[in-house]
DNA sequence: GAACCACTTAGAGTGGACTTCAGGTCAAGG
DNA sequence: CCTTGACCTGAAGTCCACTCTAAGTGGTTC
């Protein structure tokens, strides 16, 4: 597999491919007599793998660090499991963090549904005028405060 | 509250503080007569706000457009709204992204788990050799092939 | 055999989000 | 009065992770 077809296949820009090669992020890609990448199902997987770590936040650098380890042999390996396991902690708190943030802008957003129908309710002929409690959220806290 | 204690109680730089209020994520900060910032509770809480969300990964700009939005009044907060759900959006594709990076890292520390264990059943005193099926996983991929 | 296209390289440029710097002001303490 | 330290400003610098540019090569097609 040439690089374009990679690069479609995985919808990663061949510069990034190439980059990822430089840096050392992906090693052992074999070239064709002129010089061309020939990817194949192992640079492929390893390709998938680091897609989905720098999606999940983890830093170049640790990969590096990950993949240089693994050239180093077979004693490596609880050395990379405790790589793994320490990225693994800051992914969960990353999720912790988004999921903190997703609450908070579900109540936000709960609390506009709120403020915008009673806005609409008192728009309707004949309607007393606005509570003065139903005012707008303010710019960032939740309450009334 | 000066710059100082409000960095200190977010734990966000005085630096930080003064860019949001440059680029104008943090509004109407009062000040003293000889020009020092004099955080009240409504700054302090937009500082929350803006920590939690940049914290999920918001970006500085959809929250510059918030706030403009907000600054025009009362019947922006429709699109204040529709702005918080798009963001929310995100906000939940980021977290599946982790998911599913975590997920990985978890079966992959399981791999290595078993890995090592077998490297060291193998190396103790009359034990047969490693079994070819138990090598490493890849440096990518988690499978045999 | 010229055009064309995907590929190659080294190196410079970009964008987002800060962070640091240089130089200046102000209030309090010795 | 002078120093100290926290604050101020605008502008430049930094870091990460790409992304683009320029100049060139190799193989196929009309």
């Amino acid at each position: 597999m040439k690089i374009a077809e990679v690069s479609k296949r995985y919808d990663i820009s061949a510069d990034t491919l190439r980059y990822y090669e430089r840096v050392g992020l992906l090693r052992h890609v074999p070239r064709t007599e002129s010089g061309i990448r020939e990817y194949n199902e192992t640079n492929c997987s390893t390709i998938e793998f680091l897609k989905c770590m720098r999606a999940a936040g983890v830093s170049i650098e640790a990969l590096i660090e990950y993949m240089d380890l693994f050239d180093e042999g077979e004693e490596t390996a609880p050395a990379r499991k405790a790589l793994l396991e320490e990225q693994r902690d800051l992914v969960r708190e990353r999720i912790a963090d988004l999921q903190a943030g997703l609450d908070r802008l579900n109540y936000k957003i709960a609390n506009y549904e709120t403020i915008i129908l009673e806005a609409e309710k008192s728009m309707r002929p004949g309607a007393e005028p606005a509570q003065p409690g139903s005012r707008l959220c303010d710019s960032c806290g939740e309450g009334q405060a």
